[in-house]
DNA sequence: ATCAGGAATGTAACCGGTTACATTATAAAG
DNA sequence: CTTTATAATGTAACCGGTTACATTCCTGAT
């Protein structure tokens, strides 16, 4: 029923391997030929067999791509990035959603080995020693999205997180903030410590001495009681999250208590979600370019993949400091 | 490098055809056979060749997800639906993006094919003949998510949009509405078509005659501008926009005037996205579970794959409504 | 005219599984 | 103790491409 290499090769009394030669458009055939085959392959509606072609070639022309959770559209601008590079370069992705959980992780490792993928884009928040092993011990190329804390030398592409925590404090101090305050989660990611460590170092680049109790690390419940027991002249008038999702939590929590944004604490926060973006949130934030990195995370594991490199890269975007209403900068409309 | 089948037939002393079938649990060999065979398949590390399977049997255990937009939360929703799915029952899911582009569709469709996927889910808005001609003349199982417009008898899960479209105006009815708005953009899709139509019933059922003045069919702006030119005895006290996307829009562009929501006016939406979701914006919508869509579309491409049915099937799912701000109604807090 | 060497094409093995068919072992029946 | 049916295992062809190596065909040099 479906057509194949070697019908074609009948019909275009060619053998097999010049037909497979014209697939590949391969020099060794020549032009005339070219045309004769291709005709056939038209007129017979000849699609090549990719897991064929897989087979012999050791290629699947497919990477894999495990993220967190797919529905986040901070994800989604990721993958989007990503398929459309590969799309490009004639590879497509398998989505893997691991639920945040290292254990799903390395089981979707192994599936996409058995899958012989040619590559993997991983976006693990928690990048392990097991999830290290499983890839290495596999041989599969894997490029990371975010920033990695490992004592290996590892491909990834992330944002500068320093810089972009740098902006977003220097943006509030030419505001004339001088109490800022840096709320997280009490979950303390590698993340975490690059953004707040930019904190600390526009505050100083600034002269502006660190104050301790300004630096909010408890859970959310926990850092929104302590800001409104704080006596007004102690609160922040200005608060640097560590993401948007969170910004959006602390705003909720402290408009219920009474509390305005910008007018009496100016919010900003870090990824640029598309929910930052609503005129009625009007978040101010650091945008990481999510799809950028997805492009950029696919073309460096290509370059892995055909071994255009040896060496291991690191690749760090800028970030972009996108001005909105919830930091109290006057807008120029 | 590689251990393959028959790396573990030689150490297991057994042919490769009994290897193969301990590896696909076949009660054609002993408990004993599948032990030892099972022990050396452990040992070596041995992981079959998903790539050599599907040549040989024709499947590739992977499916196609052909949707409009991946970096929207609905359709990211859809796919975690359907990735988790599928996971279970040992199929991966491919991605493409086509941009609502009906020619990067059939494209899309022709990468499918030569990779051979079991079948395809597609969330396309605009499935016309020609998707639907490449699809049947490859011979392609799939299955549509959305309300398709279609001469053909075609394997589809939907919401039922209709319900859905009353619901929403069952409910402003009860809070006292009477002049009830419709609002949706310029572009007449299908499903447009259909939330119109659950309107105008819905009104009818309430013995409520229909205003075609109600009904604002050109684009946001021009729709703006003629409610705002509307004498406010005239004026609808409420409004039904097509979907979520849309209801944010023309709130924002209402608020811009000066028009209070719900005060002056209340707003229903469709597709309870996330962002209506959150707290400052509070959008009252129609729930229609994408993520529940995406399984059901992955169940009934499987069984369609599997052979397990004849027919095609339409699966309508009922739709809820998710009651918060932006309707008026009191909340119980 | 003869030959070397490169270009174009062909032959057939191979990738790593599956499975129809063949063979052997095992047990029940005559 | 055969015969026969059945269960367990083995042999080898096959899926549809790629590609190393072999072959044929030209062209230009001697």
């Amino acid at each position: 029923m479906t057509v194949t290499i070697r019908d074609v090769s009948k019909k275009s009394g060619y053998s097999v391997a010049t037909v497979s030669r014209v697939i590949n458009d391969s020099d060794l055939v020549t032009e005339e030929t070219k045309k004769k085959v291709g005709q056939v392959i038209k007129d017979l509606g000849f699609v090549p067999n990719n897991t064929a072609r897989g087979l012999s070639t050791r290629k699947s022309n497919t990477i894999g791509m495990i993220v967190p959770n797919i529905s986040n559209p901070f994800f989604g601008e990721l993958i989007k990035g990503a398929e459309e590079a590969a799309g490009k370069n004639g590879f497509n992705i398998i989505i893997l959603n691991s639920s945040y959980n290292n254990e799903k992780t390395i089981k979707d490792i192994m599936i996409l080995k058995s899958r012989n993928v040619d590559g993997i884009i991983m976006s693990s928040v928690d990048f392990d020693e097991s999830i290290y092993n499983t890839l290495v011990e596999n041989g599969i190329p894997f490029v990371l999205t975010g920033p990695v804390l490992s004592n290996h030398k590892i491909n990834y592409v992330s944002v500068d997180n320093l810089e972009g925590a740098k902006k977003a404090i220097k943006h509030l101090i030419e505001l004339g903030h001088e109490r800022i305050g840096y709320m997280s989660g009490d979950y303390a990611s590698y993340l975490n410590k690059l953004r707040l460590q930019g904190y600390r170092e526009a505050l100083e680049a600034n002269n502006i001495k660190i104050d301790k109790e300004l630096v909010f690390k408890e859970n959310i419940e926990k850092n929104i009681d302590k800001f409104m027991k704080m006596k007004s002249e102690d609160k922040p008038t200005a608060i640097f999250t560590f993401n948007d999702y969170m910004a959006l939590d602390y705003m909720e929590k402290l408009e219920e208590k009474g509390i305005k944004i910008p007018e009496d604490v100016a919010v900003v926060g870090f990824d640029n979600i598309k929910m930052a973006s609503y005129y009625s949130i009007g978040l101010t934030t650091v945008d990481n370019r999510q799809e950028e990195f997805g492009e950029k995370s696919f073309e460096l594991l290509q370059d892995i993949i055909k071994g255009k490199t040896e060496e291991t890269h690191q690749i760090i975007t800028k970030p972009k400091l996108i001005i909105r209403k919830t930091c109290g900068a006057k807008s120029k409309k």
